[in-house]
RNA sequence: UCCCCGAUAGCUCAAUGGUAGAGCGAGCGGCUGUUAACCGCUAGGUUCUAGGUUCGAGUCCUAGUCGGGGAGCCA
């Protein structure tokens, strides 16, 4: 007698002594003598059917009163299914029941639909459902695929810094960190307060990206990544923004802008043929019952060419189309979600990257273009997401750099560290970042980020 | 943060300012190698919170909380 996954069971061949255990799914009674239990224990999609004779010591005290959620172990031969649906069932000679539910009519995630809007509300279960465990499969997968990939392609994961005491990141709003008692706060003498009493003499925050500290490896390893948690607080209530979320951010040495292009296109078409071939159980689903052809435009993803195209193209020829909008189409202007939309879903139906965007809209580390007036700036425009990935070919030239800094208002001194890299044997070097949450949204057709991260993070929202 | 919409049974939703309803789920029974099972019966309610208008409020008004769609910020 062999433990076996429903995965396992579901793949073997017919024949044999098994010994199974999972989450009741459901069960249907038959007055022939037998109760069909359909099991799940996370491994697949598919649930295993057990076929519990009327025989067994327990039936009529446990297994006529299993319901949806309990947990069992059972025992008995794997066969084939005399019924369709299935290509193999469990004869049952024993069943072990490991947990009831306690109350079954108030059980919060019974066999039945329940909208998302619900389930996150009881997110310790709602795992337990057909959408979120393909969700957290699906997910699982993607953050592996990322993983082999850069594994395989020579970059180094860097464990950059959650907690930062830097200044310079700004790329939103960030979550302060402190032991200071906020009913007595230390005062200096400006009558403001002072975090040098504070945990690390200094005032401290949590990480809005990884990239600046990357970069520092980079200068050094000369291809590598970041793949971690990061924060921001900005009051952002929308489908697409958490405020803690994953991402991934690469970053290569002696490398150009075009460089981080070919990277991020092949990177995400090797997660999209990842999903499809490792996850087609779940896929299948995905297709079926959450966003109905998701399959075929992931194929034609993976298949077509990123269309490339420089902001100044695209301001053009979104000011030729017959398409109404509602915000203005302008050089110099950022470009707004509809017309981002327009490009990835209407004009091209395919990923769209942008490049070559207007100094004046984007930070301080992106590389002045040749013409003065752009950097080598990039966006990876994908349909019904929009923005998934978004990076620059990093300004290495000092003197620019700091030409930047100036323009910004930014003080030089915070970026000390930062700038001895373009001091010491400086590299062209150039790298983005891929919001993982958008990732799985992008796979699965899930419309709602929250409903992609086991635990959201919201405004006003910490539950769990 | 801004605009629009919503909150009623465990869940999804009905209910001219006048007795609180259905489907699903749950419990019990029937039927059936069942699989979105099917049929019958039963139980199940502080109508989001706090005020207000009214003889009377689930329904109208004000504020708040939470949720959804869109926008901004971005990944």
């Amino acid at each position: 007698m062999s433990l076996l996954t429903v995965a396992q069971a579901l793949g073997s061949d017919p024949g044999g002594s098994v010994e199974v255990q999972g989450w009741v799914r459901t069960r249907r009674d038959s007055k022939a003598g037998l109760s069909f239990i359909a099991i799940n224990d996370g491994s697949c999609f598919d649930n295993l059917q057990l076929v519990a004779p009327s025989d067994l010591e327990n039936y009529a005290s446990e297994v006529q009163h299993l319901t949806t959620g309990c947990s069992i172990r059972a025992s008995g031969e794997l066969v084939e299914s005399k019924g369709k649906g299935q290509s193999v069932e469990v004869q049952v000679k024993s069943i072990e029941v490991i947990g009831l539910v306690e109350d079954p009519d108030t059980y919060p995630v019974a066999a039945k639909r329940h909208t998302f809007e619900y389930l996150r509300d009881v997110a310790h279960l709602r795992v337990r459902t057909n959408t979120f465990g393909a969700v957290a499969r699906v997910r699982n997968c993607l953050a592996q695929a990322i993983h082999r990939y850069m594994h395989q392609n020579g970059f180094y994961w860097v464990h950059t810094p959650i907690i930062t005491a830097s200044d310079c990141e700004g790329a939103g709003e960030m979550f302060r960190v402190s032991t200071l008692d906020l009913a007595n706060l230390p005062q200096n003498d400006e009558g403001q307060v002072d975090f040098g009493e504070d945990f690390f003499g200094r005032d401290a925050y949590l990480t809005v990206s990884g990239q600046i500290n990357v970069e520092t490896y980079c200068c050094a390893l000369s291809k590598v990544y970041t793949f971690g948690p990061t924060f921001r607080a900005e009051n952002s209530n929308t489908s697409r923004h958490l405020a803690e979320f994953w991402m991934i951010e690469p970053e290569i040495a002696f490398a150009d802008l075009g460089d981080a292009i070919t990277l991020s296109e092949d990177m995400l078409k090797y997660c999209l043929d990842a999903v499809l071939t490792e996850r087609a159980d779940d896929m299948g689903f995905f297709d079926l019952r959450i966003d109905k052809g998701i399959i075929d435009r992931l194929r034609h993803v993976v298949e077509s060419d990123f269309r490339v195209l420089p902001y100044t193209e695209a301001v053009d020829l979104l000011q030729k189309s017959s398409q109404k909008f509602e915000f203005p189409v302008e050089w110099g202007l950022d470009l707004q979600s509809e017309h981002e939309r327009y490009l990835t879903e209407e004009h091209f139906k395919q990923p769209v990257v942008l490049v070559d965007y207007p100094r004046d809209i984007k930070a301080f580390y992106m590389r002045c273009n040749d013409d003065g007036k752009t950097v080598a700036a990039m966006d990876v425009l994908v349909p019904r997401i929009g923005e998934i990935v978004g990076g620059s070919q990093r300004e290495e030239r000092l003197d620019k750099l700091d030409e930047r800094l100036d323009e910004m208002g930014l003080n030089k001194d915070d970026y000390w560290w930062y700038r001895d890299l373009r001091r010491y044997g400086t590299v062209p070097h150039a790298g983005f970042g891929l919001g993982f949450e958008r990732l799985v949204q992008f796979c699965t057709g899930m419309s709602n980020i929250r409903d992609v991260i086991p635990f959201p993070r919201t405004p006003r929202s910490a539950a769990f």
